[in-house]
RNA sequence: GCCGGAGUGGCGGAACUGGUAGACGCACCAGACUCAAAAUCUGGCGGUGGUCAACCCACUGUGCGGGUUCGAAUCCCGCCUCCGGCACCA
């Protein structure tokens, strides 16, 4: 089927509609915003995209979202920033430019340039004076100077650390970027190795960033469960053995410090410094280096999978417990993993289930100390750890009593003896920032081989990237080739040094974007502080579920962080998230790749941007998964078919003053298409207030309907009747606006009205009319529903009950029977319990 | 394993704090218009049955099994399936 525009009569001509009200909003400046005191501020915010060229229907929905949002909110009254820009600078870009063989900067331009106009076509009400490019020097040059803000706070620091590599991508990612193992961008098998790198101290943050998680009491339940469990807080104890004959020691954590007279044997990671320490010189280096070696290079994927097996290697080293002064054998196991607590574990086979099944398989003593009640634990027969609650037992002069109460006498006992002391561990690494690419922003600081590492001084920022250096994927940092980027002067000594070539990571540049929008412009500061302070935080964000540990993770740390050097006033970035969902076509996620998309190109051209903008609002709720469907694209535009012509054909009815004319009473059809009107109005407030956009139009959707049955009956010369009329007309026009705002303004125009619908007031019901004058009181005997009576609203039930055992098919059931009881919902409903 | 979420007609989905299950839309069926088709308009549409022409009536029905209640898609207990997140976390 074609719709084509205006070369098919069976459809209005949405084309040349859309491009005109796009051009007069643009014309007039209708969504630019600025500060200003006589109105309530309202900061809605999408997360930006990178330009990536290939704007489908998936990724218009999240706009489409805002833009109802929006427009719904400045009806209301709001003065709403609304603003667009571009996550332009990175390794996304980057890729995606290498892949078609340009320049980056070409690359973000043309696509910049395609999805302006996309959106531009989709009407959305961007305020485009305050666009921002991270790729600008202007932009990343103010993400240095927020990295030496850091850097001079100490929560910057280069280091080695046990990193993410992707061999692929040839560089550095950090936590948040490896998913189920995989390099989040390619797929590829993240390796496991150590590296120089720099990390931001976000772990510095991990109480803070959970505690604050209950400022956010608009989020959705699962973002925060999920940065909860990203964070991973667990409380616990760290103590440090002595090793024997060394002069080292060990530190490990435990949450069970309960259990530590079943510690039976000691186990290191195999990236552990302590392996080769404690070997060196013996018997045992080789086998214990062997095995450390192919643990090591196994991928994250093998190391952790359900099915792999533990298994270890005895280091010949014994440990001493710090409370029974045993000897403790010192092993190697890939079940510890460096990156968690100490890399190293006391333990107690008997009360955890990997330390059992390892004492298992190499023959080691199982104690338990621990008693279920009603149970005899015996360390030689028991078939599996026990992990729960039970009697203290075994443990010198802590035995008899709760292992609770041990655990706390134990912890005050080893604090006082100075063995060890309470701790809380996170699962939260510190974000690894330095990336060994290209098409990012230079980390600004100097090696000098007098001074060391010197930060560049803030007045020299921006570091630019160098646009004429090779990009090629290498493995190390491209810029380290780019002579005259790398040779410069130390900044304190002004000796020759060179340059950091690492450049920092997508998310850096994210995590602090919307301090910009609100003054975009500002040159000698990141971001104007009184403007930020009028518009932030983000009334309300909108973005996909996959940023829940990352992005929205990295901003709140960014925003924290500002607040605490005096930056910013407040602690939390966004006041309420909204999560949409993705859309979905042949049962896979729209994506290129998958040759399964629908631009929203092919949909303006064939139906208008207004039919694209209603199905994605109608399809589902907006925060689920949807599947797209072309028929009901097609469902879509009948509707704003229908109401066009439900306008456009009975012109002759509609009367632009319609208040003056409303009757006060009015005929039973008039009090019900009013009714309808005024209960429309509550619906969709109440709908769009929680981004039920979907109910939204079907409520929409049934005025349309009610209103076109109206005006079979109507008399088109009767006053009362075209007022009743021209009032649900204005009501459907202007309520349905923020979906599909091109036809709308189109019908608003032709009903004589002005100006734009976007400079109208958000209508308000009278609730008096939307009551319901008759009600239908549902009658069950015995919970069945057997009948239903129309009672005028406000009757007594008494009254109903009275009325219902009138009723022939009640009497049938009542007849002969005893009313044990009568049960009375006002305006619902009677129940007789009959026996 | 732990933590979230979901399961309702042929399909997408409605149903406020327990109160007529299936709004709205799609698909489908019938009718009107048409030479015909498309489009449009009108009506029907969970299942089974009652002599169903019709109105009508009965039973049954929200993943499964129990329970609470006058009354359960909604609350409780126990399961199943699917989706998402985390995971040898010490």
């Amino acid at each position: 089927m074609e719709l084509g525009g205006d070369s098919v009569p069976d459809s209005y001509d949405f084309t040349s509609i859309e491009r005109k009200w796009q051009d007069y909003w643009r014309e007039r400046s209708l969504f630019h915003v600025e500060r200003r005191e006589d109105r309530p501020k309202f900061y809605y915010l999408d997360m930006y995209p990178y330009p990536s060229g290939e704007l489908h229907m998936g990724h218009v929905r999240n706009y489409i979202i805002g833009d109802a949002f929006a427009r719904y909110k400045t009806m209301q009254g709001f003065n709403v920033l609304h603003p667009m820009g571009w996550d332009s600078l990175g390794l996304p870009t980057e890729n995606a430019a290498i892949k078609f063989g340009v320049h980056p900067v070409q690359w973000t331009e043309q696509c910049v340039g395609i999805m302006k106009q996309q959106f531009d076509r989709l009407g959305i009400s961007y305020d485009w004076s305050r666009e921002i490019d991270t790729s600008d020097p202007e932009y990343y040059g103010w993400t240095q100077w927020l990295f030496l803000q850091l850097y001079n706070s100490g929560l910057a620091y280069r280091g080695p650390g046990l990193v993410n590599w992707c061999p692929e991508c040839g560089t550095v990612l950090a936590n948040e970027q490896v998913v189920g193992g995989r390099c989040e961008r390619c797929d590829t098998l993240v390796e496991r190795t150590t590296r120089e790198q720099w990390f931001f101290k976000i772990t510095d943050y991990a109480e803070a960033l959970l505690e604050d998680l209950e400022l956010l009491e608009h989020w959705p339940e699962r973002v925060v469960r999920m940065q909860e469990h990203w964070i991973g807080r667990s409380e616990g104890f760290s103590f440090t053995l002595e090793i024997e004959g060394l002069d080292e020691e060990m530190e490990v954590f435990t949450t069970r410090i309960d259990t530590i007279y079943g510690l039976t044997f000691m186990v290191l990671a195999p990236e552990h410094p302590l392996t080769s320490r404690l070997t060196g010189g013996t018997e045992f280096e080789e086998p214990v280096q062997q095995f450390c070696q192919r643990a090591m290079a196994e991928s994250v994927m093998e190391r952790t999978a359900e099915d792999t097996e533990v298994e270890g290697v005895f280091t010949g080293a014994h440990a001493i417990h710090p409370l029974t002064g045993e000897r403790v054998p010192i092993w190697v196991a890939n079940y510890v993993m460096m990156d968690y607590g100490t890399g190293a574990i006391m333990a107690v086979p008997a009360h955890d289930q990997r330390d059992f099944e390892f004492a298992r398989k190499y023959d080691m003593p199982v104690v338990p100390v621990i008693q279920p009640e009603g149970a005899e634990l015996d360390g030689e027969t028991m078939t599996e750890a026990y992990i729960g609650d039970g009697e203290q037992v075994n443990s010198a002069r802590f035995s008899g009593q709760s292992n609770r109460a041990a655990m706390e006498q134990i912890a005050d006992h080893m604090e006082a003896e100075g063995l060890g002391h309470r701790d809380v561990s996170y699962r939260l690494r510190d974000w690894c920032i330095s990336r060994q690419r290209y098409w990012g922003a230079p980390i600004p600081v100097i090696y000098c081989d007098e001074c060391g590492i010197v930060p560049v001084p803030e007045e020299e920022l921006p570091v630019m990237l160098p646009e004429d250096a090779e990009f090629t994927v290498t493995g190390d940092s491209p810029l380290s080739r780019h002579e005259e980027f790398m040779q410069v002067q130390c900044p304190r000594c002004g000796r020759p040094a060179r340059r950091e070539a690492d450049t920092m990571d997508t998310f850096v540049y994210s995590a602090w974007y919307y301090l910009r929008y609100p003054s975009p412009h500002e040159d000698e500061a990141p971001f104007n502080r009184d403007d930020v302070e009028y518009w932030l935080p983000v009334d309300q964000y909108v973005g996909g579920i996959e940023h829940a540990t990352g992005h929205l993770m990295y901003s709140r740390f960014i925003t924290k962080v500002l607040h605490d050097l005096g930056w910013v006033s407040f602690r939390e970035p966004f006041a309420r998230l909204f999560t949409q969902g993705m859309v979905y076509k042949d049962g896979a996620k729209m994506s290129k790749s998958r040759g399964n998309v629908v631009t929203p190109d092919e949909i303006n051209d064939e139906y208008g941007a207004d039919t694209g903008r209603l199905f994605s609002l109608f399809v589902g709720p907006a925060d689920q998964d949807t599947e797209w469907s072309d028929e009901s694209v097609i469902g879509a535009h009948r509707f704003l078919w229908r109401v066009w012509r439900l306008a456009t054909e009975n012109m002759g009815a509609w009367n632009a003053d319609f208040r003056a004319d409303l009757p006060s009473d009015g005929s039973e059809e008039q009090r019900q298409i009013r009714r309808k009107s005024h209960q429309t109005i509550l619906k969709v407030t109440d709908d769009f207030e929680e981004m039920r956009f979907n109910t939204a139009i079907a409520a929409i959707m049934e005025l349309s309907n009610d209103l076109a049955s109206f005006v079979q009956e109507m008399d088109a010369e009767d006053a009362a009747d075209r007022a009743v009329f021209s009032e649900g007309l204005w009501t459907l026009v202007v309520l349905l606006s923020p979906i599909t705002p091109h036809i709308c303004d189109e019908l608003w125009a032709r009903m004589g009205l002005e100006p734009s619908l976007v400079e109208e007031q958000w209508p308000e019901a009278d609730e008096g009319l939307a009551e319901e004058e008759t009600i239908t009181i549902v009658v069950q005997i015995n919970g069945k529903v057997r009948d239903n009576i129309d009672v005028p609203a406000g009757t007594d039930m008494d009254d109903v009950v009275e009325l219902a055992l009138e009723r022939e098919k009640v009497a049938k059931y009542v007849e002969g029977k005893e009313i044990a009881k009568t049960i009375k919902v006002p305006e619902k409903l009677i129940n007789l319990v009959v026996s």
